[in-house]
DNA sequence: CTGTATCCGCCGCGATACTG
DNA sequence: CAGTATCGCGGCGGATACAG
């Protein structure tokens, strides 16, 4: 932290802007908790789509393909007929799931700031 | 968690998705962190600008009206020439200030995780 | 120095319809 | 049931030029 050399890290790959770059889609950590939170960790597409309200059906499969992607998520095929397909959340799953609950449960616990922020203009979804 | 009456909250407005929605806009979290972590929760304009290199001067400005209208920041203009605006974080800044830095830890305590995450197509920005 | 106003490309995301 | 293909809108966000 040495004046002069003040220059912080906030280049294109660093740690927190990386982070924040798995929120960019809008359902992934949404996915995440539910996969997790009310499927202990294995669902399949058809479960988790009634699990999210709002959700299309393009997004989820989008979301999970991207998950999958990204190693946050497992794919298994069946091979029957009708196609089943689950889902299964990854060991980086989990750990990334760290992180995402603690912000869920700090907007769980501090409802009377999220009024105070909801009083604003925008808003993209 | 009975089942049946499964539906679980995921409105537009429940807890998880207005906090995410702070994270909607690209540079709110590192604007609100360099803020606190660099200048101590005050700041002028100009200074902020050189503390995010990437971010346009348009965008800072915009992010932090918008911030305004949250309740995260206040806006302080001194009546000078050439003008002087300070912006400070608020008591609610600071509080949102909490999860963020978890989630910026969680990531500078994890860059495996972010390697393996990062092999994905994507990425908005 | 602080802030605004355009112009504009990019892409997330929903709606809808269709395949196996 | 699982997944893909299109079409279209809205809006973020960068570049640039201008104003007080």
């Amino acid at each position: 932290m040495q004046p002069g050399s003040a220059e912080e890290d906030w280049r294109e790959d660093c740690a927190p802007r990386r982070v924040l770059e798995l929120f960019a889609t809008k359902w992934t950590s949404m996915v995440l908790h539910t996969l997790h939170a009310r499927h202990g960790g294995v669902a399949r597409t058809g479960v988790l789509h009634r699990s999210l309200p709002g959700i299309s059906k393009k997004m989820l499969v989008q979301t999970l393909r991207e998950m999958e992607g990204s190693g946050l998520v497992s794919r298994h095929v069946q091979g029957t007929m009708p196609p089943a397909v689950e889902y299964r959340l990854t060991p980086l799953g989990r750990r990334f799931l760290e992180p995402v609950e603690l912000l869920y449960k700090w907007g769980r616990a501090n409802p009377d700031a999220l009024d105070a922020l909801g009083s604003r203009p925008s808003s993209r979804w």
